[in-house]
DNA sequence: GCAATGACTGGTA
DNA sequence: TTACCAGCCATTG
């Protein structure tokens, strides 16, 4: 993983670009962006949100299966009560059927 | 150079 | 539904 301390490199600036731009109430998965992107993989994209991703909305980021990232599941849930991001009420996890979103191209 | 690590995924049980 | 597993790939020490 890159150091916190580093200046991101041109394909961090890329992920946290396209999740600046994630809408409010809609979600990615990692492997969504590494997928949008073209390059890296679901790891690449979850080292980034880790290191630099405080800056931008991480709580729009998330596993495959709709469980936010690991050791932030608390802050998560308050943003997505406050977005209305679709949610399963058996598992209390994002629906991603509902509120995953396909990129800038699907505006 | 190499083994360990991690905000991952999809399949199987 | 949860649990476990092999595959994944750049970064670390």
């Amino acid at each position: 993983m890159p150091r916190p301390d580093a200046h991101p490199g041109e394909y961090a600036e890329r992920v946290l670009d396209l999740v600046e731009r994630i809408p409010p109430g809609r979600v990615m998965s990692y492997g969504d962006i590494a997928e949008y992107l073209g390059e890296g993989g679901p790891r690449q994209v979850g080292a980034v949100m880790s290191a630099w991703g405080d800056g931008v909305p991480w709580w729009r980021v998330l596993r495959s299966d709709g469980t936010p990232p690991s050791g932030h599941e608390v802050r998560a849930r308050r943003h997505y009560a406050a977005e209305a991001t679709p949610m399963r009420a058996a598992t209390g996890r994002v629906d991603m059927r509902r509120a995953r979103w396909a990129g800038p191209d699907s505006d």
